[in-house]
DNA sequence: TCCGTTTCTGTTATAAAGTAACGTTGCGCC
DNA sequence: GGCGCAACGTTACTTTATAACAGAAACGGA
C-alpha cells in the first residue's frame, strides 16, 4: 500500500489535513518529487528532456495548479519555448507518465507530489479560498457491472480548514 | 431516498446498467424531465423562459453531451439566438438550477434525467465507444476533516457493457 | 396604472484554451 | 555515416468562453 494520504482509508486519512494544506518543507518536497520522476523515467525508458524536466520543476515550484499558458510564459522567459504546442506537449508527456495531473475544473495542471508507476486514481480537493489543491487517492464505490472504467476524474471544490476558519 | 440509480448503493445499482446505456422510451423520458423542470421552476420561482426551455429540450432530445456551440447552432437554426452568450447563459441557468450538468472532461453539457431540488452530487459514466453518458449518484468517501466540500466533479471514462462486447 | 427595479436578451468584441500539420533537429543504432 | 524515430519549433487555426453595455420585458409596490 502506498503512503499517500488516502481519501478512502477511513480514520487516519480523515483526521489529518492533506499536506498541500499544511506548511511544509517545500524545497525538499520539490527535490523529492524530481528524484522520483527521474527514477520512474529511467525505469520506464521515458525521456525526461530539458523542456519536460523544466516544466515539471515549474509545476512543482508553483505547488498549485497552473494553466498551460502560465507555464508557457515561464518557458518563454527562460528561452525554452514560446509557442503553445511546446507547453502542451510537455504537459501531455508529464500527464501520460503520471508525473502531473490535469485539473478539469480549472483547465490547469498540477505536479503529482508522489509519482509512482502504479496507475493511481487521484482525487483533488480544490480550495476556492486560497487556490490550493490537495491530491488524495480515490476509489469510486459501486460502479455498475459491465461498465469498464479506464480513467477517473474526481474533484471536490470547497474550502480548506484554514480558509473556513478565516473567510476573507 | 431518491429512485435514481445509485453509484454507491451496492447490490441493486451494481447489477443493472444505467438507463442511458439501455434502450428506453425516449419521448416519455423527455416529457417527464420537462415536466419535472417546469414544476421545479414554478416552485423555486426560477423563470424557465423560451430560450432556456428550448435549450433544455435540445439537451434532452440529444440525450448525450452537447457542446455549447452545438446547442447554439440549434438555437440559431430556429431563430432563437446566434451569439455565444445566448447559449452560455441558458446553459448556465440550467446548470445553476440543477436541470443540466456540465461534463468537464468533454467541455459539454447534458440534461439531468431526474432533476430535483435536493442538491444532488452526480457522477457520470462516459463511454468512449458510443459517446453515451450515464448519470448516477456519487458519494465521495473519506474527505479529510476540515475540508468543506461545496461541489463535486466525478467522471469515469471507459466502455459501457455494449461497447465492451462489440468493440469497433 | 404607472414607475422604478430587476432580470433577461441581443450584440460587439475579445480572451483563453487547445490542436493540426509540417519541416527540422537530434539521437540511437546498425 | 546514414536510417529511423522521437522530440522540437513554428505557422496557422479551431474551439471554448466571457466582459461589457444597450435595449426589452416582467414584476412588484405606490
Amino acid at each position: 500500500m502506498s503512503t499517500k494520504e488516502n481519501l478512502s482509508s477511513g480514520q487516519d486519512a480523515a483526521s489529518t489535513p492533506p499536506r498541500a494544506f499544511r506548511p511544509h518543507d517545500h524545497d525538499s518536497c520539490v527535490a523529492g518529487a524530481m528524484q522520483a520522476a527521474e527514477s520512474l523515467c529511467a525505469e520506464s525508458g521515458a525521456r525526461l528532456t530539458p523542456v519536460r524536466r523544466r516544466v515539471l520543476e515549474i509545476l512543482l515550484e508553483g505547488h498549485r495548479p497552473m494553466g498551460a499558458y502560465d507555464v508557457l510564459a515561464r518557458l518563454d522567459a527562460e528561452g525554452l519555448g514560446s509557442k503553445p504546442p511546446v507547453a502542451y506537449r510537455a504537459l501531455g508527456f508529464l500527464v501520460d507518465n503520471g508525473l502531473a495531473h490535469r485539473i478539469e475544473r480549472l483547465n490547469a495542471f498540477i505536479a503529482c507530489p508522489r509519482p509512482s508507476d502504479d496507475n493511481h486514481a487521484p482525487a483533488f480537493l480544490i480550495c476556492r479560498g486560497c487556490g490550493s489543491v490537495a491530491e488524495v487517492s480515490a476509489t469510486l464505490p459501486g460502479i455498475p457491472e459491465g461498465f469498464r472504467v479506464e480513467r477517473t476524474t474526481v474533484e471536490a471544490e470547497g474550502l480548506c480548514a484554514a480558509c473556513t476558519d478565516s473567510p476573507e
